[in-house]
DNA sequence: TGGATAAACATAGA
DNA sequence: CTCTATGTTTATCC
């Protein structure tokens, strides 16, 4: 499941590549896919021009150049290649440049490519809340930000429309290196512990950014990231840093590994 | 705080004695507590003639010749008197008949009285869910009604939307006689209790009707009703029948007091 | 807990 | 936690 750092790195990559080529051709596998009946999709986009390509949070925009757009999530794992042969593992949609390359969309459960007519707004995109990385959100208007809440703070984060980007990987190494507990409401944190959270996401996103994301995510050149996290190990009883034991915790409808002795 | 018995006994009350009878004057001496403006107020209800009372959950019904209606709360505590004389308590209302008899309304905190024109709706009594009493509910409506919701059986039998008038008085003591936990959810609580419960609802409620409600609350004559429940102590500690300590726990913003013994 | 409303939180579904 | 829709609970207001 590619978070902020690898759409970031996906969305920068593509606009290197692909502003100014045409898409000369498309092919839709999976109609679910689109937001729109295939036909239209494809007479939508066909002919149209690349003007840039830019994210937020864990979605990829594709301008054109006549302002209409493309709205991609990989959903729960998947990939985006920049390509001139077909990739042999199962795709959901294929397009096709004049230049001879084409992108391959690989969602491995739900994902979306959804064209949007210039103007018009998109309703699952329209919600979402500040991309930290590229709105310039200074440390203040973080802390006005999540202060203004009172639940859960590991929710608060997941949450798209608070903050996009950040999802189940990078979440426990987040807490982990601010030393929050993940069980904890965001009124029982504190500024000192906050503000520390905002460094470390910062800094943990910029890290991974540099090092093409993940290394267990795919760039769109069909490779992998550099970067690791896992600080905090995903199974229960394995050892922290510290030598304590891991603990497992439900939070919600995923569970939380952390370590009770590092983050209280 | 009257609930459904006390507003059915004063509904059927009044039904004796104030239906044929008109309005000659209206006095508001809290504006909150009507929809329209007082002038309005007046203007619409003055000269009417009363064709019928009747109740649904805690809500009383007057309904005038013309078919336009009065739709009364009592709130959280608060009578509705049928009298000669002006009460020395502070009342919000008084409305005067051609009989020489008023109402007198007297609400300790909040309390409607709203106007509503022949065909209109009435935006807070218009959700209100089946009277178990007037709509002659069968134990396997009710049971359908219940199971088809998952969240704990006394936000729900509290909740007007769901069954209308039932209140913080009696709700201990349904629960304590059919031997149900306060702090259960609905899927937790197995069909031979919830058919209990419906079987207790109306007993309970027809002996209250019967003795003319809570013997807290007033009729319209101000006289006290004779119905006492009680039979889990509203103090933490004091002894159920069965000699176990009641136990008081937290069920959202108010307060259960349960025996650990009987209510498993 | 009287009732409205909004926010917060949980769960199922696609 | 990908996102939506729905249900449920909590908090605040009047």
């Amino acid at each position: 499941m590619p978070e902020l750092p690898e759409i970031y790195n996906i969305s920068e990559q593509l606009n290197k590549e692909i502003v100014g080529l045409v898409i000369t051709n498309s092919t839709i596998f999976q109609e679910k896919s689109i937001n729109i009946k295939t036909k239209d999709f494809n007479n939508s986009i066909i002919n149209q021009e690349i003007f840039n390509v830019t994210s937020r949070g864990k979605w990829v925009f594709i301008t054109f150049k006549s302002l209409d757009k493309l709205f991609i999530n990989l959903g729960m794992g998947g990939d985006l290649l920049y390509t001139t042969e077909i990739p042999k593992k199962k795709h959901q949609a294929i397009i096709n440049f004049d230049n001879g390359y084409l992108l391959s969309f690989r969602f491995w459960w739900f994902g979306y490519i959804h064209f949007v007519k210039k103007g018009e707004t998109h309703h699952m995109t329209n919600k979402l809340g500040i991309d930290i990385f590229r709105d310039n959100i200074t440390k203040k208007e973080f802390l006005t930000l999540v202060k203004a809440r009172r639940g859960s703070l590991k929710s608060f984060l997941l949450n798209q429309k608070n903050i996009a980007g950040i999802g189940n990987y990078y979440i426990h190494d987040l807490l982990f290196k601010s030393k929050i507990n993940p069980l904890k409401k965001i009124p029982e944190v504190s500024t000192r512990k906050l503000g520390m959270l905002y460094n470390v996401i910062l800094s943990e996103f910029e890290d991974s950014i540099s090092k093409r994301g993940a290394h267990y995510e795919l760039d769109i050149y069909n490779q992998k990231g550099l970067f690791q996290a896992n600080n905090v190990a995903y199974k229960e009883g394995e050892l922290c840093l510290c030598g304590t034991k891991i603990k497992k915790v439900k939070t919600g409808s995923t569970s939380s590994y952390y370590c009770p002795r590092c983050q209280k």
